[in-house]
This record gives structure tokens, sequence and C-alpha cells, in this order.
DNA sequence: CACGCATATAAAGCAACACTCATATTATTC
DNA sequence: GAATAATATGAGTGTTGCTTTATATGCGTG
């Protein structure tokens, strides 16, 4: 599988969306219910402000929905499919995580003189 | 299907790391094979210090493999499959793009006076 | 229609992070 | 082992974006 420029800047926008702490917080404890704001205050403890700030993100992605009922505006996964995607990204870390072989750096191997025969080694 | 903080947590750094433009670009350039940073610099216009940057950040959330060859070092995707999962969020935000029905704001329908009965409207 | 509650928007402050410049490290060749 | 090529690291700078303070909008109630 190969992945043109056109689609890394398809999902960019979304990946920026997903990543950031809070919003991923306020986006999962929707979860499949639809809450007013003020629940969503509560539950993260965030302020009044920034949550609207990063619910007016997650809407103009196209995370969730928002309807009003009454004075309140209640906020909805807007399809709960997306997190089937982020669970598939979770197991994908768990299971590399056992067999990262070097995490990022080391290899504190006795350093194996280069013998023009073992050219290869990690880094 | 829900999603605790603990699973969150786990995937921020990897949504960090895969949501920055240009890193995205290094990485679903390497695909398959395995190249030297000289490769990548030319095939992204960056500078070279940029790129070194961008690999290690890559490097370290496990996105991508390094080892040497002689004075090169050759990087590598760790695991194809994380471009399938990647594939998966395009495919979810294509089918959404057509059955978004409003994409952030508006719904320029005619107010629909608060009639007691119809208490629910997008906003 | 004035008041109160729920939520949104605007502007300003501040922290995180990408990029660049200068320099260091590692490996090869003569 | 000195020179050169390939890559990495560190410090400084600028931008992006999260957060907050202040204010506005919309809806229900008396």
């Amino acid at each position: 599988m190969n992945f043109p420029e056109h689609d890394q800047e398809q999902i960019i926008p979304a990946l920026k969306v997903l990543g950031e702490p809070n919003r991923l917080r306020i986006l999962c404890g929707l979860g499949l219910e639809c809450r007013p704001v003020t629940d969503i205050i509560n539950a993260t403890g965030l302020g009044q402000t920034n949550v609207s700030f990063h619910l007016r993100v997650l809407r103009e992605a196209g995370f969730v929905r928002a309807e009003r009922r009454g004075p309140f505006i209640y906020y909805c996964l807007a399809d709960p499919e997306l997190l089937r995607i982020l669970h598939d990204l979770k197991q994908w870390l768990e299971a590399r995580q056992g067999s990262a072989s070097s995490e990022g750096r080391q290899s504190r191997e006795p350093a194996k003189r280069h013998s023009a025969l073992a050219r290869t080694k990690e880094v």
C-alpha cells in the first residue's frame, strides 16, 4: 500500500484535531450518548470557554454533531466508527511495544568492529 | 465501544507525531523500501537538519527503524501495517464528507419557531 | 421585555514545537 | 591519521495553537 501526498493532506487535519489530549478526552467522553456542554465541563474539569473552543474544533472537523434542545446544546459523536479506528491504532501500538527491538536509540552491543562483512547494524 | 483515558494517553503521542505534514510525508515517502537520509532530503526538499530532526521523532515513536550500512543510515517503515490504519482513517473521512449534513456551522432553515414540540434542531 | 442561564466568540497571553544555524560524531578513503 | 562525506545534536528563533479573561448571543421564565 502506498500513500500519495493528496491522501496525506486529507488526514492531517484530522490527526491534528485528535492529537490534542483535552480534545480527545472530550470526544471519547461523549461515547454514544449526547450530552449538554455543562456535562462535558463537569466531566473534564476544563473551563467553559476552553471546552467551547475544543467543541468548535471537533465540530468543524466533523467529529461531533451539535443540536439544540431548549436552552441546552447537545453534543454527540458524529460516528462511533471513529472509535474503532482509534482502537485499531491502540492495538497496533501495543503490539509494537513488545516487538520493538530498539525503542529509539541505544543498541549497546560491543560495537562489533566494521568487518566489511557485517555491514549492517541497528542504530 | 468506549475509550478510557488510559488508552487515550497511549495513542496521543502517536497522533501528534503523525499529524505533522513533513513528518507524514517522510513516513509515507519511505513506503516499504529502506532509504538513506540523503534520499529523503532530496525527495522532500527539506533541510538536512530538519529531516534529521523529524526522523528522530519518528524513530523514538517507533514508526521507523534505522540501520547503518557503511557511511549511510537507512531508514525503513517499522511496520507497513501502519499505512493500513491511516488508510482506514482516510476512508472514514471520505465517507463522512458526503453524509455530513452540516459541516460545522449553518443550517439555514427558516428558523422554525420553537413550538415546544419541535424542540430539536441542528446548530 | 427584563432577567438569568447556557453557550459562543474575540482578543490577549503563553507554552509547545518546527525550523535554522553552527557544530559534533561516525565512517570511509588516501 | 588527516580529509571528506553522511548524519546527528544543541541552541536560538518564530509560529502555531491552547488557554484565559472579557464580552456577546440565544433561549426560557417571570
